[in-house]
DNA sequence: AGCACGCCGACT
DNA sequence: GTCGGCGTGCTC
């Protein structure tokens, strides 16, 4: 006998889990994960529709207490059940409940207050405007059409250098399965749009198109959904969460820079957008266009094996030439007694372009003035009471804060231990950056971009803006300004500490580092003038580094392979993380203990590392433990996750768990 | 969300 | 005695 676990459409907290019912002999042919049917619920036995979420042979709930599915709805509604489908995925895959799964994917229930209206684009109406492709860009728009109008489908790669238009090249390809009548989803990593590139979409796709912000509200999103529904859009421009857009026909999915790590959800589930996406696409029948200047090791890899297909575009689309850029030695410069952050030739550079009434463009790694505060005189760092990691300082707010729980406190004037004045703050932080130009160079205006300076909702935009209009000739800033804007006036980009990326103890820290330093890299010079990059570093060697340097991808990618093959990393094997907490130091480690166990049994070729205590070891109080299984075979991984989600399933413990695939962040 | 069960006030 | 108030709690 089977029986289904159903999710009853009410909205309401008290019954959004799933109930449990017989399903008789005579729908088990047409009830699957997604079915709508129609249950009878509640003391009255009224008949309500609900979702089936799952099929199992043995029922958590007595069975005499069930009861049987009266009927399968005629009108199954394609977009709830596809989603729904999706969501039974994320929850095979990744490792999560139902309900967690569902939330991510449905979309809110919950009705919204229509304030404002939506904002207005004041465009062009859609339709015929010059876009003109080049060659490069022509020939990739010929290949996928005539692949798909042939009925192919399938993952692409587009690796095209910074500028090379590949907006154009995703213009085009939606435009053809729009023609179709499908629609089309495309995913931008969560630092949102230029202003210009979705001024580029709206021309094309008119009030077709709908423009996802991250900082949507729950009510926004619903709207989208709703004109989705409706069928009033047939492009959808968005974060991750843009996958789940309820649309009945998606031809086509692009995920641009895919190699972000915006693309991977932090919180449970830690699904990957990708492979969401790639499950999405072929339940729709759809393709999968992946974009990128410098593609994840991952993606390359597969292209590599021949998993998905590999378009590469190796030139500017206008034409302007790729910077010149030079490797300074920091090392050299502390021996010539350069104490200042900048090196003598990226000094002398500034002076040049400030001269010529050029912008400059100086990239730090770091957030804030963070960093450590210690005591020069006995070695006390200031940790976090709650957290096993020191505070960090944000100087303006005259603050520690812990970056893990929010703890905060006044940065103190004497050292708590040895009571010595000589505590100060290390590193360079962007504010102390912007401090050394102000006093090298007084006459020129800065701007500053980082997490402090971009809290609230517009701050963003108006600094990009601002510095585009070039009010400041100076731009100072962390990751966030290297994505993809354009200013013409740039001649000029450092790279302040080009290793700093390289210090985390995560496997990826050179990808991390060869993409920052690329895309960096690539701000220079986008207008007709010749640009310049200085890359400062301690590590003048590091592949990562010279081959960001030489803009040589392919050159990137056979070093880190060849490493990533010998450690037994992803793409080469994938790693499951386990990581298990509880208030409880003894008992969070004897389960940890427990579910290596179940893993050794289930893991025939899998490795197992640990369990150890976390690299964070108690956040909030609570204890952390971390274990990993390493495997060749994804499959072999999923299948001792669910052995042990099984097991904690019975056990009921106060202990948390949970898993992350190939996760982004070390433990 | 619905619907029943439940334990106290004013009604035939 | 008993009809009904809606507070509380459960729904496979």
């Amino acid at each position: 006998m089977l029986y289904a676990n159903i999710i009853i459409n009410i909205s309401h907290e008290a019954v959004d889990r799933p109930f449990t019912y017989v399903i008789p002999d005579s729908m088990l042919e047409q009830i699957h994960p997604g079915t709508r049917v129609m249950v009878p619920f509640g003391n009255g036995n009224k008949d309500k529709m609900g979702y089936v979420l799952s099929i199992t042979p043995n029922p958590q709930v007595p069975i005499a207490r069930l009861k049987e599915i009266s009927s399968v709805v005629l009108e199954q509604d394609a977009t709830d059940s596809k989603l729904i489908e999706l969501a039974a995925f994320i929850k095979d895959q990744y490792g999560s409940t139902m309900i967690n799964a569902l939330k991510t994917v449905l979309p809110t229930k919950k009705a919204y207050k229509p304030k404002k209206k939506v904002e207005t684009t004041e465009t062009d109406k859609q339709g015929d405007i010059e876009i003109h492709l080049n060659e490069a860009q022509q020939s990739i728009v010929d290949d996928f059409t005539s692949e798909y109008d042939s009925g192919k489908r399938g993952t692409y790669l587009i690796h095209g250098i910074t500028g090379s238009g590949k907006t154009e090249v995703y213009i085009e390809l939606i435009r053809h399965v729009v023609a179709e009548g499908k629609q089309a989803i495309v995913l931008i990593p969560e630092i949102g749009l230029t202003y210009q590139t979705r001024m580029r979409f709206a021309r094309y796709f008119g009030d077709r198109v709908s423009i996802m912000n991250s900082t949507l509200a729950a009510g926004e999103r619903y709207d989208h959904c709703e004109r989705a529904k409706r069928g009033e859009i047939d492009v959808i421009i968005g974060p991750r969460s843009a996958l789940f857009t309820p649309f009945s026909n998606v031809g086509l999915i692009v995920i641009d820079e895919e190699h972000e790590g915006t693309y991977k959800s932090e919180n449970m589930p830690r699904y990957h957008a990708r492979e969401v996406a790639e499950k999405l696409a072929s339940m729709h029948g759809a393709s999968l266009i992946l974009g990128s200047a410098t593609p994840s090791v991952d993606s390359y890899y597969r292209a590599m094996e021949g998993e998905i297909k590999l378009y590469s575009m190796t030139e500017r689309a206008l034409g302007s030439e790729l910077p010149s850029v030079e490797i300074i030695d920091l090392r050299e410069e502390l021996k010539s007694g350069n104490k200042s952050i900048f090196s003598g030739r990226l000094s002398e550079l500034m002076a040049d372009r400030f001269n010529k009434g050029e912008q400059v463009m100086l990239f730090l790694n770091r957030r804030g003035y963070a960093g450590f505060v210690s005591c020069r005189a006995c070695g006390e760092v200031l940790k976090c009471p709650h957290c096993d990691v020191s505070l960090s300082e944000h100087k303006r707010m005259g603050r520690m804060i812990c970056h893990y729980c929010g703890y905060e406190t006044p940065i103190p004037k004497i050292c708590p231990k040895c009571g010595s004045k000589a505590i100060a703050g290390f590193r360079a932080g962007t504010e102390q950056i912007e401090a050394e130009v102000n006093r090298l160079f007084p006459e020129a205006k800065t701007l500053r971009m980082d997490a402090d300076t971009t809290r609230r909702k517009g701050d963003y935009d108006k600094i990009l803006g601002s510095f585009k209009k070039h009010e400041a000739d100076v731009l100072i800033g962390t990751q966030m300004i290297v994505k993809g804007h354009d200013f013409p006036d740039v001649t000029l980009v450092g790279i302040i500490a080009a290793d700093l990326s390289l210090y985390s103890n995560d496997y990826r820290a050179n990808e991390r580092t060869f993409q920052l330093l690329t895309q960096a890299a690539g701000r220079a010079g986008r207008g007709g003038k010749a640009g310049e990059v200085v890359i400062q570093t301690y590590q003048p060697d590091q592949y990562s580094i010279v081959k960001a340097a030489s803009q040589d991808y392919t050159g990137f990618y056979e070093e880190e392979i060849l490493y990533r093959d010998i450690a037994g990393y992803p793409p080469v094997q994938d790693i499951l993380a386990v990581l298990i907490a509880g208030k409880d130091e003894d008992r969070a480690y004897l389960l940890s203990e427990q579910l290596v166990n179940i893993a050794k049994i289930n893991g025939g070729y899998a490795r197992i590392i640990g369990p150890a205590k976390a690299g964070i070891g108690k956040v909030n109080d609570v204890y952390r433990f971390v274990f990993y299984v390493k495997s060749k075979d994804k499959k072999e991984l999923i299948a001792i996750k669910d052995a042990m989600e099984g097991y904690l399933d019975k056990e009921k413990t106060d202990v948390n768990v949970w898993f992350d695939f190939n996760p982004m962040n070390p433990y």
